[in-house]
DNA sequence: ACGTATTTAAACACTTTTCGTTAACTTTTG
DNA sequence: CAAAAGTTAACGAAAAGTGTTTAAATACGT
């Protein structure tokens, strides 16, 4: 049973980048070479990735679709539609206006050109009223 | 690039089980044995418990820790425990007291005994308010 | 105790990941 | 510009993870 997606190493080159330590002086405490650095770091980055991603499955497994946001759409009726559609349902969502915002261009900000939707996103919401967004 | 730690199969598994179907409906259904099932579903929820751990080791790195809540304390003095303890560093915690027990009790349900904490949870916090338990 | 549901363990062939090297390449920064 | 920092590609070896099957063990309601 191991605990955790990122091993021992890539623990600690996170640890130490978090410091701000360069890839060189890493590579220089850890004796290896600041290209091993520099993939340990990338595999670990990509290792996170895929635990956000594997998470965000599940709340799309336990939320319900709450509706899709046409590309097109300006970011700033997103939350108003959101709010439109959540109220449907009786939910009441847990974001303001300005939280939700942060929120949809933290999840999929490849989605967003400037203010403007580019590709549908849907939009799934729980019972108590958490958004995820794919 | 592998988008997510689930395999198809383990996706599919989940999404029928959702749905209420016992392993054997399911095996019959993917053609496959209920043994095999079992263990699908069982590896799919290793993977959902490491996606978990990993981003709380993530969430650790850049949240400072808060407080460590000592076994024996009651779920409602907790809340105004970290509440506390937050006003201290100038944070603002986003969540109310029923959301927050909902949230420890949700991140580490395995500490509690009934109304009390069993063993100690070390309680971090990011400069936003969110909170995050281990 | 019976039947159904679920869990566990061992073994298999196979694929993927990880850590490491070397060397060349691009980006950032003083 | 030049040095430092970071990235990439190609490759190898060891380690870990994959989906399966088979068979045995446990859980639990009626």
């Amino acid at each position: 049973m191991k605990d955790s997606l990122l091993t021992d190493r890539q623990k600690e080159v996170l640890r130490y980048r978090k410091q701000g330590l360069t890839q060189q002086q890493i590579a220089d405490l850890i004796k290896t070479s600041k290209a091993n650095v520099c993939t340990i770091e990338k595999s670990a980055m990509e290792n996170i990735r895929r635990a956000k991603e594997t998470l965000e499955f599940l709340y799309t497994l336990d939320a319900t679709h709450l509706c899709t946001i046409p590309g097109g759409t300006d970011l700033l009726e997103v939350a108003s539609l959101i709010y439109r559609e959540a109220e449907k349902l009786g939910i009441k969502v847990r974001y303001d206006t300005i939280a939700l915002i942060n929120k949809i261009r933290d999840a999929v900000p490849e989605r967003f050109k400037a203010r403007f939707v580019k590709e549908n996103i849907d939009v799934y919401i729980t019972e108590e009223g958490d958004l995820y967004f794919s």
